[in-house]
DNA sequence: TTGACAAGTGATTGATCAATTACTAACATA
DNA sequence: TATGTTAGTAATTGATCAATCACTTGTCAA
């Protein structure tokens, strides 16, 4: 296999276990094993076990963006809007997506190479959305605003319980935002 | 020293410890030189590092309700959760507040233990919220998404940026929510 | 056929980690 | 003064981790 297909193969394999662990609770071992190679081997596509993390992001916030960019075709406004929203709930029902935006966020916090990523991801993601939809400042806060909330009432599980409160702060339950 | 007195030195060194690394990112070492103890003695006070977090995590969840019940104290609609949300921009400024509880919420999804707590502790916030403010569901739900986008501005340090995106996209520019 | 390069692994290293054990020192009470 | 209890530590353990190094195998061109 050339070095180019494998290097994508791991790092599917990175996102999914990054998306699991988190960045400091996944191993390169954990990794090497999904992507059915050696550990050292993940050195010799990726310098460092940072630099793949960092990597795995960039992907994410780029299938982000190409998400609200699709869903945004021949639309404005509100409807634009409304269509990426749809998007993203759907985007973050595969839990390697949302999971791995989220372990960006909090491992941002605390490392300034990865802030820079993800600020830059974030910006790319909220200029996207901006252009699509050409929805005011406030509306596009409102809107982003969702999604975060989105975020953790997945990670939580909470869209999993049956209980009347979990229904009424799920956004995903009454779509309509 | 008295051990209950002991126990809650070391619950504000293991918060601060955890904000700064994560769960899986911040070591019994560490908790225990910025508490001024030995490593050991950690776990004469809490039986593993797992419940050291989940005290950490149910003791913010609590500071949370806290701050809520008490910003809210004779409002009520609209004034009550303006008021709270005011409150809420406040206590994320300390960062210990701000990073548990996102730390909190990835840690969430991988481990069933703290998945449970961070429930438990979102439904209560949730609960006093709505008590308070009596506001409706979507009203409460806008304002509780804010909340989770404040969170992810402060932890990628967005509202520390001078561009135009950046105070756009940043609630606590325009706190008239 | 040889030689060079690319893909890939086994073995190891030095560091680090959560948790346990066995110990000491101070203080109280009878 | 003897005895029990509480606070606290030093030393250690077995496991694990990121990263490095030395090595092998396969392929293709000259």
């Amino acid at each position: 296999m050339s070095a180019e297909e494998r290097r994508e193969d791991v790092l599917r394999a990175a996102a999914a276990a990054f998306a699991d662990g988190g960045y400091q609770g996944t191993t390169t071992q954990d990794v090497a094993e999904r992507a059915g190679i050696s550990q050292p081997y993940i050195f010799r596509l990726f310098s460092s076990k940072k630099e793949l993390f960092l990597a795995v992001v960039e992907d994410c916030f780029k299938r982000t963006e190409r998400t609200f960019a699709k869903a945004a075709e021949g639309l404005s406004g509100d409807e634009a809007l409304h269509a990426m929203g749809m998007a993203y709930i759907e985007l973050i029902r595969d839990p390697v997506n949302l999971l791995v935006q989220m372990h960006c966020f909090t491992a941002a916090a605390g490392d300034p190479d990865i802030r820079l990523v993800a600020q830059s991801g974030m910006r790319k993601v909220w200029e996207t959305a901006s252009r699509a939809s050409g929805a005011s400042d406030e509306a596009l806060r409102t809107w982003i605003a969702m999604g975060m909330l989105c975020n953790m009432v997945a990670a939580l599980g909470i869209d999993q319980l049956d209980e009347p409160w979990a229904k009424q702060i799920d956004p995903s339950e009454k779509p309509g935002h």
